[in-house]
RNA sequence: GUGGGCGUAGCUCAAUCGGUUAGAGCACUGGACUGUGGCUCCAGAGGUUGUGGGUUCGAUUCCCAUCGCUCACCCCA
């Protein structure tokens, strides 16, 4: 086999795709269950639209965005996240013309050309929301409810909440001025990828994870001292209301996260059980985004998370496994004559709505109980020359393996098997 | 892009200091049971040891290159 899978990606087999629909079954209904209603946006957009959302400083859009040009010329990006698709969707259809507030839920898969390791592909699956139009405190707790909820219902037993605030346009200055004379002094003692940051993204250098740089911040300022009295108003209300919901978190002023759009609440879902890629889902407000996108200033928020994490975190958790697919039914044959019959029954118990199944590889009767057994067939119909003769055929139920001769016919089957 | 680890049967893994025919479990096929699954026993099939080169009387083992996988940094879900 010369042609191998591109690295990064992953084939889900059967057995996986199982876990996948399972999974993606649940989060739809408790997404419904908050009001959320799923929107399906494009795989792809113009370069142009994540440059404007995502923001130009990030590493997603520098450095790893599948970009091509089409043969209009077009410059094009495969999707490395949702939320400005759906805020572009939201105003090119003049939803916020409909109503005043809305919530939307994506489920897809996204692409971003990173190096894959645990936890990590470059395509992968997503599901996230955006609550578009409220700047109330409860829509932040509500958000990330919504997300404990979800990740809980999947079969997530352990989740850590991580949660700041990192202010908005009009105190986060002020914060980055001060942060900026903190470790001025001490940019010699950073490691290189901090001295990056420092001119690049200085918000970044907070969630370094090297010793040398930590030891650093501790007596850094913390953005939540810089907080405006509106955004401290508004981050003490969410605080407030998680704990009145009895949702515990951690306050986390080192959580910075690398996306540009961000302003107030910053929050992220954290398995324990990973290893360095542990968070499971991140999210915040993005209140400034739909202006910025030539639309009226409309507050929003959202998280998403991915799917692959969840699942493997599950899975280093112990979540127990999911049961297979019953089978009604399993037909088995003699010679050329019963199979043709055999071929026919297997049409006809379809139709019933019976799940079956027979062999096609004119196997011998003991290699076809085998599969039977093996594919966890309840029942086993023998059609053999002597049953033909007397148009009978051999009902076996497998889990006693008890067995009689009843007439051919598919209404006497069916009513064995129900 | 940088660094570490690993490539042996379908899968999980052995193989002593470099030693002659590369093994085991599971899975698979057949038989014991000639028209009957699971349990047991017996037998069988299955390998370019990732690939290419080098050292050596001899390489799965040592060296070089290359490809792939994986983990970590960065960043994120």
């Amino acid at each position: 086999m010369e042609i191998r899978k591109i690295k990064g990606t992953k084939d889900i087999l059967p057995d996986e795709t199982e876990i996948f629909l399972a999974a993606e079954k649940v989060l739809r209904e408790t997404m419904i269950k908050y009001g959320y209603r799923e929107i399906r946006i494009p795989t792809f957009e113009q370069t142009e639209l994540f440059k404007k959302g995502t923001g130009v400083s990030t590493d997603i859009v520098t450095q790893q965005m599948y970009s091509f040009t089409d043969r209009g010329e077009r410059n094009i990006s495969l999707r490395p996240e949702g939320t400005p698709s759906v805020v572009r969707a939201y105003l090119e259809n003049n939803l916020h013309k409909k109503r005043l507030f809305q919530k939307f839920f994506y489920y897809g898969r996204m692409f971003r050309q990173e190096s894959p390791q645990s936890g990590r592909l470059r395509e992968f699956n997503q599901f996230g929301i955006e609550s578009i139009g409220s700047l109330s405190p409860q829509i932040d707790a509500e958000t990330i409810i919504l997300g404990l909820e979800v990740l809980r219902n999947i079969g997530l037993k352990r989740i850590e909440i991580h949660l700041n605030s990192i202010g908005c346009d009009k105190c986060r200055p002020s914060y980055k001025k001060s942060l900026k004379e903190y470790l001025k002094p001490k940019l010699n003692i950073l490691c290189n990828d901090c001295k990056r940051r420092f001119n690049a993204n200085i918000l970044r250098v907070l969630d370094c994870k090297r010793e040398t740089c930590r030891k650093e911040l501790q007596n850094s300022p913390v953005s939540i001292d810089y907080l405006c009295d509106e955004c401290k108003n508004h981050f003490s209300k969410v605080k407030e209301l998680l704990q009145k919901s009895n949702v515990s978190f951690t306050l986390n002023p080192y959580l910075v996260r690398g996306l540009d759009y961000y302003t107030k609440t910053v929050y992220e879902f954290i398995s324990p059980v990973l290893s360095a890629q542990d968070a499971v889902g991140g999210g915040g407000r993005y209140d400034r985004m739909i202006e910025l996108f030539g639309g009226p200033p409309i507050p929003a928020i959202g998280f998403a998370c991915g799917m692959e994490r969840i699942l493997l975190a599950v899975e280093k958790e112990g979540g127990e496994k999911r049961k297979k697919e019953k089978l009604d039914c399993y037909i088995a044959t003699m010679d050329d004559k019963t199979d043709e019959e055999g071929f026919l029954l297997l049409n006809n118990l379809r139709e019933k709505g019976l799940s079956c199944e027979k062999d096609f590889l004119n196997r011998s009767l003991k290699a076809q109980m085998k599969d039977a057994n093996r594919l966890g067939a309840d029942f086993v119909v023998i059609i053999g020359p002597e049953e033909m003769e007397k148009n009978e055929i051999t009902i076996r139920m497998m889990s006693d393996s008890s067995q009689k001769r009843i007439e051919f016919s598919v209404d006497a089957i069916v009513k064995e098997i129900r």
